[in-house]
DNA sequence: ACGAGATGGTACATTGATGTTCCACTTTGG
DNA sequence: CCAAAGTGGAACATCAATGTACCATCTCGT
């Protein structure tokens, strides 16, 4: 039944059912910690190290893999956000939402070194940047955001405090169901109150 | 003339001039790449490798080092803050400044895989992370801050929007000379307009 | 000029992660 | 029930980073 694995995403046979066990615990573990062995992925998934060699041959093809898959749910959030429509305070809403919703896969793109300055990911960074900016640029069109912020540093502190949920939940500081509503209230309204009395 | 080293702070000898080189070489490298090997420190540094063993024996010695620097730099910059006088949003606002002028330091402190479950590390850590929620709480009973955001998302949002503001810099999108106002604009009012029109 | 201290380089031993090979065992599909 | 596929473990070989030892050189202060 020779299978020609490698290209489509189908999930064919049972067998790589471990492959999506691989992927998933690998992305947690190296999420938290970059410098993990690859010993203890194979032991997070709940595989022989064998067989994590016998999936991805080496380190590089581990991290690539994790990369690729990470980049398709995140451009999946981006699609999922409908970014065009409605407000584009809803929108960076539901962006926001989406994004927190990736979890590790998310974290895992900032924190892995060996991406740093790889041209494929910085590509595909660039990309999603791109949307994002123009996601903001438009709610700055529409009057809805300040222009007094660039486009660009906007698209900076949405991936900052995505991350800074991340590390929230993690840590316990904040509940898991709020984390999102945080976030989006921060970056959406500060933290000043409306009147700013701060009355002595 | 045994100096006995380690304590005192004082630039003593021109000999450990060496010293200082080491650590803000090593915190920018390490900033910047956690798994850099201790020849790329050295270098960085300008000294070889066996001097740079001979101040630091091995690589956990000089990461602590690296660290208890770091939060050194820390404490002094919320010390300028002087959290405690005026304004709270004012106060939050030099309290931005000083993080985003720390660096590297700030930096290297939340990228270093081997400091995330350090007990040293964890304590000096809480200390800080108490001071600043002190600040957002007194800033939430004086009414100049939201009261329906928990004082602990803010800071962990305050560490989020450093880290964002020090990743921009570096990567070019934003002037090293505006990006501490921008996150502080960002952090205290948001990017909503004030009226928040958004007309079709 | 001289000696102590500091430095850089070479060379070497050690170590832990990595990647590979081989084999016995289990599961699965037909 | 049987063959094929999948799996785990043990046993390697390799390699890069690390830490150490030694020595030649340099630079001070006196």
């Amino acid at each position: 039944m020779k299978v020609r694995e490698g290209i489509d995403t189908t999930p064919r046979g049972p067998a790589d059912r471990t492959r999506r066990a691989i992927i998933n615990a690998a992305t947690g573990v190296l999420a938290r910690d970059s410098t993990a062995s690859l010993g203890d992925v194979a032991r997070a998934a709940g595989v022989g190290r064998t067989t994590l060699h016998r999936y991805y041959p080496d380190r590089a093809t581990l991290v690539r893999a994790l990369a690729e898959e990470a980049f398709h749910a995140t451009e999946l959030a981006i699609g999922a956000s409908t970014l065009d429509e409605g407000p584009a305070s809803d929108a960076l809403r539901r962006l926001l939402y989406e994004m927190i919703a990736l979890g590790d896969r998310f974290v895992f793109l900032l924190r892995e070194p060996s991406l740093a300055d790889d041209p494929q990911v910085d590509a595909a960074e660039a990309r999603t940047t791109a949307v994002i900016c123009g996601l903001i640029a438009r709610g700055q069109s529409s009057g809805e955001f300040t222009s007094e912020l660039p486009a660009a540093w906007i698209a900076e502190a949405v991936g900052s405090l995505v991350y800074g949920a991340w590390v929230a939940m993690e840590s316990g500081t904040v509940p898991r169901a709020d984390a999102a509503r945080f976030a989006a209230a921060t970056l959406l309204g500060g933290i000043l109150t409306s009147d700013g009395s701060g009355a002595t």
